[in-house]
DNA sequence: AATGAATGAGGTTTCATTCAT
DNA sequence: CATGAATGAAACCTCATTCAT
């Protein structure tokens, strides 16, 4: 019965849905195989799980705006650095990728339960208004790309953007299909294989052949030359 | 209550098996957004609920089952195709991916949650044996495509259609996550996207990308000409 | 879907924890013969089969609770008995037993229950913490039988208990399987017998075999003499 | 669908009838915590699950007939024994319980299970039958022990024998239970105690409670000794 | 605003028994 | 007689959500 000072203020409102959030995230890396139920992140949080769903209409809504907020970073890093005017290679974006998604261990476990969350249990409208959200910044980056790399043409940079994303979400899904399997990654014989590595050198190729041929120079090895 | 046919022959429990997985792709095909649960299953087959269990230790071996069946299917085309001597294309390929992936209304949304599954809910014992027999039918596939595309260096047919299946899982994903937005699907000014072309002109970059420039003629466009 | 009282303070919820109890108590004592399901027990309490989970972890817990209640009356009425400086008898030993386990129609059936369950289906964890409680209590009863029975050795009090307790159980299991026979309880020409009556001289001469021939007097009659 | 050896005579269909049980016994033995399945039984007595239904009308039947089985062995060596002239003593009829209930793992498990059962699951003609046919045998026993000593009234014989049997299936029980929380067996300090040795000390106070201080002389130490 | 007790739908699995073959 | 596939009634437990306090 503790009542841990009301939040009366919009401020205070906003800080305390970061809370949960926060709270959310923490528990989602802490064991990224499951999904914590509501008074686990309520307790996470040092609330109470009604006081959850004072801030969140719905568990969904709860991981779909955490989801949100790891997007919306990476999209905002990417923007911001796209707005620099220094040139932009594929291992710097690569590297942008690897610091949002890969080394944070919500991203992905997320991503790949809210895009199947987004066509099931999502309330139609909090879908849509995410999309619309994300569609905007995923229009701005990719107008950004296009100014970086001009053989791009118009929506190109959108396009590469989302091809990208599809293949590090689907990259991983393997990857952590593989994972369960036991065993350590091996990039050979079996049909593991090291995420981390692979995901440079299938996105290299990927905006090689979406770019064409003369990427400004990139560290990553072509798949035809690993072996 | 209606018994058709005991099952007495082992060939008999073979179609039962089948039959009991035919009912769950039924059923997931019906509302690909929902995984039914046994008692439906087993009704849509016909049967009891306890004989399913007969035929499947547990309600996410079944799935898995049926998700083994699904990308057998493919890989066993696949392969079957590529035995043939007459040269394969990327056009060729992906018209084989598409019959079995996407017109198959089960494949996606199952290889999605089974995806899921396997880093969570999934015995590791029966997930190690799935990937391990997916791994055998992966490696044949993939020299098969090494003989049909001479640059790809040793081992890199498996990682092109890895990299493939990436791309195939995570488009329909996102492309899945923007139809529950509502509204039809457009190329251009919003983020929605046509699934099923966006993938062959994304297939096309990446193979590209990945064996090079001189891929076998394909019909498809680019994605910097496609504006 | 009645909610009467939600129990906030710990004193309410012990309140209803005991109102649990009680609720499955009444439903064993109304048919000792079945043990009810949990949505049996949450309705007789007047709950939702959630709200026993609330307060015990699994059904096992439940009916250990349930058992625990009654040996632990049982052991302090014993314990306050002999704490008391007026002689004991055997009788008046008697008279707690039958007053604790045989009046109380859900005793030596949940007894011989989770005796049953101790030692196959009980997490041994909870087993364990419930034998320790009873050893505790065991061993007061056990000294306290010793100060009023002097010929007692070291330890021979919570012998003594542990036989009488056995016997208790075994006789009243085997007066149950008679009953079940069906027909009237008669102490002579079939196996059948009056539990009740049975009990007392058993005991008697339990004690008399254990503590000595100089048992402070008992009005029970010894099975020498009974016929 | 391999069909053993059809029974057609009598004599093979009690061999059959002797065959399941055994294969019961064996599982019990095996594992004494729980109760095997019919098709484990079935299994095991290298039979299919409806051949076990054409020699026992239930499982609860089956493990009545396997009890009935153990309790009438041991009530034969017993009356055999008490049928020859040799003076009997407590230690000769001890050493007969302890072969045939204590040494025969499958024996108290089974007494337990079937006296829970008799109250509750058996239908009542079979418990009735069944307790008729024990109490013959009880009766010839009972009838024996008086004939062994003197000082037993009439129908003191059954009297002493059902309060044994109280005892040791009790104190099996209460061991049981102990033993389930783990630990080795001690006398003293604990609650625990060793099943062996007590049941012969409880026995010897029992007999001598009940026959009268004379009792024929026996090695067993009395409780008051023992520390 | 905050709490957390209460709800109850929902799903999985087991297994004694039946009966078509 | 023997088989074992099929049945389907139980029963347990979880957890998102509500709402009295």
């Amino acid at each position: 019965m503790v009542i841990r000072h009301r939040a009366l203020l919009a401020e205070d409102k906003q800080e305390r849905h970061h809370a949960i959030l926060d709270a959310a995230a923490r528990l989602l890396a802490r064991s990224p195989d499951r999904v914590a139920n509501v008074a686990e992140v309520a307790d996470e949080a040092g609330l109470a799980k009604g006081t959850v769903y004072l801030y969140f209409p719905s568990k969904e809504e709860l991981l779909l705006a955490l989801h949100e907020r790891n997007v919306a970073g990476f999209f905002e890093a990417m923007i911001a650095r796209l707005e620099r005017p220094e040139p932009v290679t594929l291992d710097c974006m690569l590297a942008l990728m690897r610091r949002y998604m890969v080394d944070d261990p919500t991203y992905l476990p997320l991503a790949t339960r809210c895009l199947g969350l987004m066509a099931t249990q999502m309330p139609t409208e909090a879908a849509a208004a995410f999309m619309e959200r994300m569609t905007d910044r995923l229009w701005s980056a990719g107008a950004g790309l296009e100014r970086h790399f001009p053989t791009l043409p118009l929506g190109g940079g959108v396009v590469l953007l989302r091809r990208s994303y599809a293949l590090i979400i689907g990259l991983w899904q393997l990857s952590s299909a593989h994972a369960a399997q036991g065993g350590e990654p091996t990039n050979c014989p079996t049909g593991q294989f090291d995420y981390a590595q692979e995901l440079g050198v299938a996105l290299a190729a990927l905006w090689e052949g979406t770019i064409g041929p003369h990427l400004p120079a990139s560290g990553a090895v072509p798949a035809n030359q690993e072996a």
